[in-house]
DNA sequence: GCAGATCGTATGTTTCACAGACTATCTCAC
DNA sequence: GTGAGATAGTCTGTGAAACATACGATCTGC
C-alpha cells in the first residue's frame, strides 16, 4: 500500500480553514477590540460562569497576560466591566455590559453568515456534522474544568 | 426560539484545534526550520507540481515574502534545493532532497500519530469522517489553480 | 529595443505571544 | 495573631512573525 500519497493533510487542512476564518471574521470584527480573539472573549463572557480573569484564559487558551490587555480594551470600548470578587478581593470577575451584549447580538448573526459561507463546499447536514465533530474533538481537549490541556500541553 | 444559547462555538473550536495542533506537531518538528509551517512547506515540495516559490506560496497561503526566508532555512538544513528554470529564469523551482525525502518520513509518522491523539474524542469512523468533511471545506477554498481565496480574500 | 508586468529578494515597521518580575491578597500552620 | 508560601492580576522586556514597500532581474508584447 503507498504510504506517500494518503499524507496527512489534517494540519495544513486545520491551519488553512483557520486562517480564512481570521480573514472574513476579522473583516466583520474589526470594530471590536482584538478582532476574533477579543470577540470570543467577550462571548465567553456573555456565556457566563467564569469567576476570574484565569479561569477565563483558561478556557480559552489565552496566556493570562495576554488576558490583561485585552479586557483592558474590551473595558474601554464599553463592552465589559471588571468586578472585584468581595469574597477574593484578587479575582476580578469579568460580566458584560448592556452595550456589550447588544453587540454580541448584532455580529453574531454576521459572524454566522461569514461561518457558513466558508463551509460553502459542504450541504447543510455535513456543516452539522462538522461542528458536532470539531465541538467534540475539542472537548476532548479539555479537562475537567474546561481548561485545555493537550497532550504536551504543560497543564496535563 | 432561543437565540443567545446555540452561539457558533465554531471559529474558536477551529482556533483551538488548530493551536493543539500546533503544540503538539511544534514539539516534534521542533528540528525542522520553521516548524509546522516549514513541514507543510516540505510536505507539499514533495508532493510535486509546484512550477515556482509563488504558486507554492499560493496553495500554502503564505505570503511570498515569508516564502523566501521560509525556503532560504530549508535549503540550508539540506532539505529541499532551488533549481533555476531553464524556460523562465525568474522563476526557483524548488525540489526536496533525498535527505528531505528521508526527513519526511521519518517525521509523517509521528505527525499522524500526534493527530489521531488530538482526535482521540472520536472513534476511528468520525476521524475519517472529520478528515473528509475538513478536507472537502478546504477545497472549497481553493479556485481551480489551488490557490486560496476564501471570500473577503484580495484574491477573487 | 522599449514599456510594462512578473518572480524573487531585501528592508523596515508593527504586532503579538511569552517569560519573568512585582504587588496585592488569600490560605494554612503554628 | 503572625509568618511562609501560594495564587490573581499587572507590568516590562524580548524575540518571533506578518505585512507593506521597494528593488533588481527577467519575461512578454508591441
Amino acid at each position: 500500500m503507498g504510504s506517500a500519497d494518503n499524507v496527512t493533510e489534517l494540519g495544513p487542512a486545520l491551519l488553512t480553514l483557520g486562517r480564512a476564518y481570521l480573514g472574513v471574521a476579522g473583516a466583520i470584527l474589526d470594530k471590536v477590540p482584538h478582532g476574533p480573539r477579543g470577540y470570543h472573549t467577550l462571548a465567553a463572557v456573555i456565556r457566563g460562569d467564569h469567576p476570574s480573569q484565569l479561569v477565563l484564559a483558561g478556557r480559552l487558551g489565552i496566556d493570562r497576560t495576554v488576558m490583561t490587555y485585552l479586557i483592558d480594551d474590551l473595558v474601554t470600548a464599553g463592552l465589559v466591566e471588571r468586578q472585584l470578587n468581595p469574597t477574593d478581593r484578587r479575582q476580578r470577575r469579568i460580566v458584560a455590559t448592556p452595550q456589550g451584549i447588544q453587540t454580541m447580538a448584532e455580529l453574531d448573526r454576521r459572524v454566522r453568515e461569514a461561518e457558513e459561507e466558508l463551509l460553502g463546499a459542504l450541504d447543510l447536514d455535513e456543516r452539522e456534522a462538522f461542528r458536532d465533530l470539531l465541538r467534540r474533538a475539542v472537548s476532548g481537549l479539555r479537562d475537567s474544568d474546561g481548561r485545555l490541556c493537550y497532550p504536551g500541553g504543560d497543564g496535563c
